[in-house]
DNA sequence: CTCAGTGCAAAGGATTTGCATGCCG
DNA sequence: CGGCATGCAAATCCTTTGCACTGAG
């Protein structure tokens, strides 16, 4: 699993004409060991020797790669995650008052419900749906 | 219905010790106006005679009197619409391309289904919802 | 009169970019 | 060897803030 994570990412990057270097693959190690996911401090923290200016640049080849995904929550920091054909489907609970976010995984009988909603939509409007987003916006256990 | 909205957002910032001025006034009426989330550089463009950062403030202001609510999307801009309860529950579709911001509503179904699943959630962890978030992320009918 | 609200300009802060260096292929 | 990735520092750009002025009560 772990290499095949690894031969996945240096494909898709390939693909995009970059190479998987030694940072990236820090980079993607790190974002596959954690339960959620990082901010940029989060990652210069956890990672030591890396530039700041790197850890941006490289995010954005990983993205643009459809590697990583960007996740936007309510704090000034963008977080970033590994993308879920590479890990597995899954939600956020974002705290309101922190900006941190967990994982959570939904009901299939939700995922349902859902993706014939958004076949709906497509139908309906001249919108072409890529993915969808289901967050809970609250307050975490730390916060609360 | 107009007149109850101005009358709400008055009592709302009255209650965190703001004014109702005519700037802000036309502000709600801009939001009111619009079927969308808007932007910055929307509102200075659709009400010219407002100052940049009397935008930013008043917007701030509304938002924590829980008149009007942040919406982020992929670009660098913030978006903002009239709080849910001044208006009614809708979801987002976001283009992944320029970015913009559509409403839409979801079925009944849709809309119950997920509210058994985040409190599922809350049930079984430390996570306290306050609200949820729908997106539906792809190429808009324009970007297509 | 008083004080919150406003405009202007300058400051802040996350993110991006230019450029010289170093390493991988 | 050649070109891309990296680090450092400077630049960007959305957003916030300081300050003096104005207008509503």
């Amino acid at each position: 699993m772990q290499l095949d994570l690894h031969t996945t990412v240096a494909e898709r990057l390939r693909r995009v004409g970059q190479r998987y270097t030694t940072k990236r693959r820090a980079l993607v190690e790190l974002l596959a060991a954690s339960n959620h996911p990082l901010s940029i401090p989060d990652i210069l923290t956890l990672q030591g020797g890396l530039a700041q200016s790197s850890v941006y640049r490289n995010l954005a080849v990983l993205t643009q790669a459809a590697a990583v995904h960007r996740v936007v929550t309510t704090d000034d920091f963008a977080r970033y995650e590994l993308a879920e054909d590479l890990t597995h489907h899954h939600h956020h609970l974002i705290c309101s008052s922190c900006g941190g976010v967990e994982d959570f995984t939904a009901s299939p009988q939700v995922e349902r419900t859902v993706a014939k909603a958004i076949s709906e939509v497509a139908s309906t409007t001249g919108f072409s749906p890529e993915h969808h987003r289901l967050d809970l916006i609250g307050v975490c256990s730390a916060c609360g």
